[in-house]
DNA sequence: GCATGTTGACGTTAAATTCACATAAAGATA
DNA sequence: TATCTTTATGTGAATTTAACGTCAACATGC
């Protein structure tokens, strides 16, 4: 309810405040149980606020930016959650995965902890944030000139900085598909995720189903150049038939947490 | 973990304290046997806090790593801060700026902030996060992989990045200098260094003055190279004398705050 | 080659975490 | 209001994990 978020919420401001707490000084300072103490923190890991080790949790290392993004929470959250856990069925250990900057991409590398040793290829700075100093993964930041929007770095050095690299996988996210087309937005964002598919050797949409139905400025590519293209349960049995018609490699996913 | 972690905290403060302490003595002072203040140290020497001797540990003479505890960051502050605000002079608003993955540069970071407008290049995490998000800056990280001990960016990618740009200044700092020459411990790092020599119009080296009549592992550069060296007071006169007789466009900052 | 320091493998112990289940509170529906 | 559902929390056992110690093999010679 509303008062476990706002519970979740001092917790957050308490570990991000002392950088990091032991959990029995978190259970002694709410005075709950150690019990309800982990389930608040499971939940804000998920979330990426903060990283649990053993007998404690710490602010996520770059935490200074980080902070100011915690709470940019959860647009359609169950949704990009249900994608981000099908995508990892297209994800083997000791793969190079390659993520976008679009939050769903962002909610796979949360999961992705769990599939270690890997490498993991990104620009977004939200990921990188997350992925930094985990131990049994090597990380791997696109660089490039920083755009705020996208808490994200693109331009031609990144566009440059993929060329030079091969992904087992690229995991992405698109802002609008009408009939086959995806679309993004932004030019300089279009070009990097360009790049991103020509430097991997499989590539995952991920898309809401909202999303359908609607155009964006650029053109970024055709939904049958990926071998997967996940979406969230809401598409009409007709227009799923006819994108499997026309070669989509469609997967439906449902929201509902079982 | 987290107990290790506090327990390694005190072998640190103690070493530090003392200078050199012979591995029994910390075995006896802090009461476990003797692998477990080995495991210890190795963690804190990996960390680049402490330096493993035959039987005894000494604190590491170069004070170059921003990753490990809270003391470390405040380590010679004063001497960074001089030598940052010393390294404005060679700074103009409009400029491209890049910055290395020392502290010190990460130190001249904060000052640039009074600069505006200007573009910056740096492959710092830490310094990444002091300048994302600020108005009239414009901002270029230099990806490549990551790593923890500097918490920056470094390798292949890196490199190609930064061949592809130019910078009207750089600024950056050495491991350790003797005679004309700078070095650099970590064999990736000096080959960044190297390239942002490459990509830069003006060089400026800020060292402290204890870095000096010490060697690391890679030759970085010879001082003539870089159109200002400045150093924190303390640097003998003779010592200046000889460097600015071979060359070396030597300043001495001081130290004390005004 | 001797004495001392160091490393690695393995087992033990203590602790943290998770799981299953029980309870309590808040909302919804009729 | 009654009861039914959903959500948050607590309890204690079961499981997992990390820290440490011991001993034997190895390396080194501040």
């Amino acid at each position: 309810m509303i008062k476990a978020d706002e519970r979740r919420e001092e917790i957050a401001d308490y570990v991000i405040k002392l950088g990091q707490v032991r959990i029995d000084d978190l259970v002694e300072h709410f005075g709950v149980s150690r019990m309800t103490i982990h389930r608040h923190i499971d939940r804000l890991a998920q979330q990426g606020v903060l990283r649990k080790l053993h007998g404690a949790v710490t602010v996520q290392p770059s935490g200074l930016y980080e902070s100011a993004f915690r709470y940019r929470v959860t647009v359609n959250r169950a949704e990009k959650d249900a994608l981000a856990r099908a995508a990892l069925d297209y994800v083997e250990a000791g793969q190079v995965v390659m993520l976008d900057d679009s939050s769903t991409a962002n909610a796979v590398a949360t999961l992705l902890l769990d599939v270690k040793p890997l490498t993991v290829v990104t620009n977004s700075v939200s990921t990188a944030a997350l992925l930094i100093n985990v131990d049994d993964l090597d990380f791997i930041c696109l660089g490039g000139q920083y755009h705020g929007t996208y808490n994200a770095y693109i331009g031609i050095v990144c566009e440059n900085a993929v060329a030079q690299l091969r992904a087992n996988v690229l995991i992405c996210s698109a802002s609008a598909v009408t009939g086959t087309t995806a679309f993004i937005q932004d030019p300089n964002v279009v070009r990097v995720k360009q790049a991103m598919m020509a430097a991997s050797v499989k590539r995952i949409l991920l898309v809401d189903h909202a999303k359908f139905d609607r155009i964006a400025l650029h053109v970024f590519d055709d939904l049958t150049s990926f071998d997967a293209v996940l979406v969230t349960e809401g598409l009409g049995d007709a227009q799923a038939q006819s994108l499997e018609r026309a070669g989509v490699k469609l997967r439906i996913v449902k929201t509902k947490a079982s």
